[in-house]
DNA sequence: CGTTGGATTGGCT
DNA sequence: GCCAATCCAACGC
């Protein structure tokens, strides 16, 4: 059965590659403006901290990444190319910039007020990657900051945690890539493209 | 103050 | 596989 009970400060109080297992197959619940209410479950994730090159935080604290440096269970939002957001869920101590991203989720509730705000109806194409969730749940700018452990509006629950998560490493970064901080539910169908795996075939060959 | 490029996505070749 | 979209934080001068 499903916890919907929320997860403790102190569960979200660690480090962030201990945490971001840890996420897998818990729930993230939404409620939209107009009261409908959306949830996820989350089957993908990345660590992040103020040690790592390919975090905001690494830089130390600004404007932008403030929240990273408050204390754990609040949502950090950033923008990003231009037109997309993704979401977080800080981590640590207050003052440890670090957090962990919510890279995909499998739609359980209100599928169908996300497909609208996608623009599909494929449920693998809902929240499969870290800006669909957040235009799927619609997370913009001003969720940053959130409370997710006490907050009305977007909260987690235990759900149903997975038994196992799988590594390697992270998506979309140029530095660190060695750090094997990327997390998912093994075999997974919603877990995001751009999986490690084995020995994927590569178009370019040599002759 | 100007430049660069990004924790991405979707459409086209 | 390749690249445009489209904003803005961070960094260099």
């Amino acid at each position: 059965m499903t916890d919907r009970r929320r997860p403790s400060a102190r569960f979200l109080a660690r480090a962030s590659p201990d945490v971001a297992p840890a996420l897998l197959g818990m729930t993230l619940v939404r409620i939209l403006p107009d009261r409908t209410r959306l949830s996820v479950r989350l089957v993908e994730t990345e660590a992040y901290d103020q040690t790592d090159p390919a975090s905001h935080s690494f830089r130390g604290r600004t404007e932008r990444n403030a929240v990273m440096f408050g204390p754990a269970g609040h949502l950090y939002v950033y923008f990003t190319y231009g037109m997309h957001f993704c979401a977080n869920v800080v981590t640590g101590r207050a003052g440890q910039g670090s957090a962990v991203l919510l890279r995909a989720a499998e739609p359980l509730e209100g599928i169908e007020a996300m497909a609208e705000r996608r623009g599909t109806a494929d449920p693998r194409l809902l929240c499969s990657g870290p800006a669909r969730l957040c235009q799927a749940l619609g997370i913009e700018r001003g969720d940053t900051g959130e409370d997710l452990l006490g907050g009305k509006r977007i909260w987690l629950e235990r759900g149903s945690r997975a038994p196992t998560a799988e590594k390697g490493p992270r998506v979309g970064i140029r530095h660190a890539v060695e750090r094997p901080w990327r997390f998912w539910i093994p075999g997974d169908r919603f877990v995001s493209r751009g999986r490690p795996g084995p020995a994927r075939r590569s178009a370019a060959r040599p002759t």
